[in-house]
DNA sequence: GTAAGGCTTCCCATCATGGGAAGGTCAAGG
DNA sequence: CCTTGACCTTCCCATGATGGGAAGCCTTAC
């Protein structure tokens, strides 16, 4: 199986899985005659396994853990579970972060006209003027 | 003021002061004879609306975009609400990415032992195996 | 005079991915 | 046999926003 192929059974392009050998992640692959790479299922289901990962959002040094806990066979499911909720930790502080910036967003996008009008809470919060204290023009819930 | 000083009274980095310059976000400083960058309180006024926007998020693209409204006096508030409310749309949409994410994590997680056993439904999870029908081992709630 | 600290520019690194060029290889079909 | 097209190879560059650090200039204080 060339790398094509594998790309297309894993669903990482050809680009990633050269990537992901070069830095490490997956074993060089063997190379037939032509100096093509050659595939079988067994690096296919690897690849797999880190398009899956990337997908959860780990990073390519998470999914190395994940991946060298996976091959190892006396590994403890408490490790793999520590790299998943430090994980899961990171998210929800990220996830946190943003809720921040909508909560805010959705406050001033509420408390501006939406117009002609060139008087506009949004830049003034940005500018630092005018603390906002909730006089907005809606009255229709917008937010929540 | 030099760089250093507008650092300090803006809150961004001289780095990024420089950075901003060079990118065309803030109109090039004006050189004093040893061809250091000046400041005004102007100028930090915009470095300040440029980090209120960054911190809520905003692209250095969409902070350029809001910096020129707030210039143009002859700007529409509708012009900025729609540049808040498509990134209150992006921000929205990351966070239900991420949000998937943890859910199936958590469920996972859940479902491990977390343990000195190998046996792991995190991992089969990511090596596609194994669908896991919720026969988790713990039994108090950590879902939700 | 020299040391410290601030300024300048320039290059490199991050993280994960894609784009594209230049060139080798292979299979099918004229 | 030769061309065409679809692969493959490596190498370089770009993204977005930021930081690190080197080499060298300027100023101020001791």
């Amino acid at each position: 199986m060339n790398i094509g192929q594998a790309s297309d059974a894993s669903g990482v392009s050809a680009k990633m899985i050269r990537y992901y050998e070069e830095i490490g992640l997956i074993r060089p692959a063997s190379r037939s005659g032509n100096n093509y790479r050659v595939y079988d299922e067994e690096q296919v289901h690897v690849l797999r396994f880190v398009r899956r990962a990337r997908s959860l959002g780990f990073s390519l040094e998470e999914t190395e853990t994940l991946l060298k806990l996976w091959q190892d066979k006396s590994r403890t499911s408490a490790a793999v579970k520590e790299v998943a909720t430090g994980h899961i930790a990171d998210l929800e502080r990220r996830i946190a972060e943003m809720q921040g910036m909508v909560k805010t967003l959705k406050h001033l996008a509420h408390c501006c006209g939406g117009d002609h009008r060139p008087d506009c809470p949004i830049l003034d919060d940005l500018a630092g003027e005018k603390p906002l204290h909730d006089q907005h023009h809606h009255h229709e819930g917008e937010l929540r």
